[in-house]
DNA sequence: GGATGGTATTTCAGGCTTGAAGTTTTAGGC
DNA sequence: GCCTAAAACTTCAAGCCTGAAATACCATCC
């Protein structure tokens, strides 16, 4: 750690107010996109965003992930995966299986009327999502990937977050 | 509109999956750090992201603004805005005001306690932002910031968000 | 094989947020 | 000057989420 001169000084703390903006434009993205993404699943598709991120982890995981597992991938706490879980098993979109060696757990399983409403429900989404980032292309993209990659490795190591790692793959609609 | 050969679909559906992979990751990031901020609010500072919000854009605003306005900035009800800035009075962190032509309204200020409040919560975030995006260097930085302007001022072209287009200066933490 | 500690899940109280009234006040047409 | 529509704000019920118990069960160490 040698930035002990002005010059480096100043850099540093150029770089950190920088990356206080990016966090800013991120946060109000990311959140700008959600609150739609919240609003359309309510007007259109009769649902909500924790239900449908719970299915997507499900349908995933075709032998069906344990409360823990799920309440881990999506980082939302326990209680909160019980009465999702719950919802979506009174509609018939999801079942609790008894785990044979351990009578504490339950694999929470989609049934098949689960997963043909996930199908539609998934397809839908990509269109919004696709319209919503409708002006980045390809190189845009990508470029944002790259960077965001390492973001989330950082953000996974450290230690915040870390119980997320695997929550990648359909972790968030 | 002359996507109508086979080549040119099939882009356009993986640049709609790509996309779809885009906002997966945005969204985690996102949230992984807006958690991580929020704890580490209430656990060393004893606030609250809503509270900084609020403080932020009467910071940034130092006439003061309507209940009306925050709420459009920062994109939440208006009935949350009268809970907030009620435990900010109640706090001496924010006054209401008066506002001369309109016995409706009323203009909400940080008070010289608030704005010293809110000096030293923003120095901190910004060390701890710096801290969770420590290994984008300022190409990867500038890079995203492009590239979320963009999207930015598509999604608050569209109808969707579009209350919020001024909000981004200090709008979120 | 019983005690001890840890794991999986649920229950529940408390806090935050929204959306839908309700109140007061302003603005515009007539 | 009224009357209607709309605006600014508040109040309130309902829903979501968390964190802290409580419950039930597994596993390990003597």
């Amino acid at each position: 750690m040698d930035s002990s001169d002005e010059a480096t000084l100043h850099q540093d703390a150029a770089l950190s107010r920088t990356r206080l903006v990016l966090w800013q434009k991120l946060q109000k993205s990311a959140s700008v996109i959600e609150d739609e993404l919240r609003r359309r699943l309510r007007r259109d598709c009769d649902s909500t965003l924790p239900r449908f991120d719970v299915m997507a982890v499900l349908d995933a995981t075709p032998d069906g992930l344990r409360m823990r597992e799920i309440s881990d991938r999506l980082r939302v706490s326990a209680g909160n995966v019980t009465g999702i879980v719950d919802k979506l098993a009174q509609e018939g979109l999801a079942k609790r299986v008894a785990v044979p060696d351990d009578r504490r757990a339950s694999r929470v399983v989609l049934t098949e009327k689960g997963q043909g409403a996930f199908a539609v429900l998934a397809r839908i989404r990509e269109s919004w999502i696709n319209e919503m980032l409708g002006n980045l292309n390809l190189d845009d993209v990508d470029g944002m990937i790259l960077r965001l990659d390492r973001l989330i490795d950082a953000l996974d190591t450290d230690e915040f977050g870390a119980l997320a790692q695997k929550g990648t793959e359909n972790g968030g609609i």
